[in-house]
DNA sequence: ATACCTCTTATTGTCAACAATTTTATTGAA
DNA sequence: TTCAATAAAATTGTTGACAATAAGAGGTAT
C-alpha cells in the first residue's frame, strides 16, 4: 500500500485538461523529490526546456511555481537553484512537524470515523506483515512511515493541514530521505509507537494522541539528527 | 512601531536587482491583503499587464508564485481566481496559527535574547499607551496584534516557521481582516495576554508559554468566529 | 603564477505575435 | 419568451525572437 503523494494531493480528475506548465511543475517536483535534480545545482533553462520538450514559457511558470513551494530558490539575473537543506534547517522542519502532525492527532481523535480507524488499522497489520522480511522492512522504513502520517493527517479533517504538510513539508523530507540513503534505523520501535498513536485515536482521546505523535517525531528528529552527523564526522575523515 | 511585514520578509537590501515579476508579485499581493483585489475576483491578465505597464510574460510568473503561496487558484483554460476563504477555512487556519505560535514561544522561551525580551516589553508598553485613545486602539486592533505575534516568531529562531507564519498565514489574515472590517473586539482582554505571554517568555517557561499562546489564540478564534456568524445572520435578514 | 581587463559566449529577462480555448453575443426555432 | 445552436470577441496558453545581464576565455602586465 504505497500511497502516490503527488497524484491524490492534486486530485487530478479523469479528464484532464492541464497546461504544459502545470505537467512540468509535476515532472520537475519529482525529479527534486526522487534526486534526480540534486540539491543545490543550478537550473538551467535552455537545458532543461529541450529536455521536457517544451519552451521557456511555460517552463519559467513551473519554476515559479516550485519557488512558491520553496523547492527551488531564484537569484534576479542569476537563475534557479534545486533548495538546499542544512542540518539546522531539517531539524527546524521537524520541529514544525512535531507541532502540526500533533494537531493532526489531536483534530483525528476527535473526527475520525470508524472506518477511517479501520483503515489505520489495516495499515498497521500491513505494516506489520512487511516488517518480517528484510525486503518489508526496507520498504516500511521508506515509504511506510510516510503513508501512515500521510493517513492521519487526512483523518484530521483539515485540508489546510494537510496541504502544508502532504503537499509541502513531505516532498522537503522524500528529498533529504534520499539524499542521507535510508529512514532513521529504528523501525520496529516506530512501528509500536505507530500502534500508540492509533489506540489514543480510537479513544478518541486527543491530547494522548497530540503527545505521542509529537514524542514519536521527535524520536525520528533526534535519530536522523545523530545519523547526519555521524555521516559528516566520516566525510571529514575520508 | 508598525512592522511591515513585506518589506522585512522580503529581505531587500540596499541596492535591488529585482525582476519585473517579482515586483508585480509583490504589488499584486499587497492589493489582496489590502482588498484593493476582492477575494474571488478574477485576475484578467491584459487589464493587469496594461495597469501594471508590463506584459503578459513576467505577470503570469508573478500570477504563478501567488499560486504557490495559496493567495490565487488557477483553473486551465480558465484563468486565476483570487482565493476566497470561507468561515470553515478561516477556522482551519486559525487551528493550524494555535498549534504554530506555540511552537514558537515554546522557542522563544528556550531562545530568546534578554534583547528581544526587552524588545518585546518595549512594543507591550507601546500598545499600552496607543490603547487609551480610540484611535490607538483601533491601531492595536488592526496592527499592533500582527506586530506582537510578529515579533514573538522572530524570537523563535525558526526561520521556516518564520516563513510560514509571517510569509504566508499572516498574509491570508491580513486580507480577511480587511473584509470583515476588524479584529475580534476584545483588545482589553488580548492586551492581558500579550503580557502574560512575555512573562512567561522571560522566565524561560516554554511549556507555559505554548499553553497561553495556545489560548490567546484560540480565544481569537473564538470571537472571530462568533462575529462571522453575527456578520451572516445579518446578512440573512436584509 | 596571479591579478586584471577585454571580448566572447551563454543564460536570464522581456516582449509581441500566434494558436487554442472559453466566454459572450447573436440568430433562429419551439 | 425561452432555449439551443452558431458566430464573434475576448482571454488564456504557447512560442520564438530580442535585449540585458552574467559567466567564461584569452591575453597582458605585474
Amino acid at each position: 500500500m504505497v500511497i502516490d503523494l503527488m497524484s491524490i494531493s492534486e486530485t487530478n480528475q479523469s479528464t484532464k485538461p492541464s497546461t504544459l506548465a502545470d505537467n512540468v511543475f509535476d515532472q520537475i517536483r519529482n525529479a527534486i523529490v526522487k534526486g534526480e535534480l540534486a540539491p543545490g545545482s543550478k537550473i538551467n533553462e535552455p537545458q532543461l526546456s529541450r529536455q521536457y520538450g517544451i519552451s521557456r514559457g511555460p517552463l519559467r511558470e513551473a519554476i515559479r511555481r516550485l519557488e512558491g513551494c520553496k523547492l527551488v530558490e531564484i537569484k534576479p539575473n542569476i537563475g534557479a537553484n534545486i533548495v538546499y537543506l542544512n542540518i539546522s534547517q531539517i531539524i527546524e522542519i521537524y520541529e514544525i512537524r512535531e507541532s502540526l502532525e500533533g494537531l493532526a492527532c489531536r483534530l483525528a481523535a476527535a473526527n475520525a470515523s470508524s472506518q477511517d480507524c479501520a483503515k489505520l488499522r489495516e495499515l498497521l497489520t500491513h505494516h506489520e506483515e512487511q516488517i518480517q522480511s528484510e525486503n518489508g522492512l526496507r520498504y516500511y522504513q521508506r515509504e511506510g512511515d510516510l503513508d501512515f502520517h500521510y493517513q492521519i493527517v487526512q483523518c484530521s479533517g483539515n485540508q489546510r493541514l494537510f496541504d502544508m504538510l502532504c503537499g509541502e513539508l513531505y516532498h522537503l523530507l522524500r528529498m533529504y530521505r534520499i539524499q542521507t540513503a535510508s529512514e532513521p534505523s529504528r523501525p520496529i520501535q516506530a512501528f509500536k509507537e505507530h500502534h500508540q498513536i492509533v489506540d489514543s485515536i480510537e479513544q478518541s482521546d486527543g491530547e494522548l494522541a497530540e503527545l505521542l505523535m509529537g514524542r514519536h517525531i521527535a524520536n525520528a528528529r533526534k535519530a536522523l539528527l545523530t545519523r547526519m552527523q555521524e555521516i559528516q564526522a566520516s566525510e571529514r575523515t575520508d
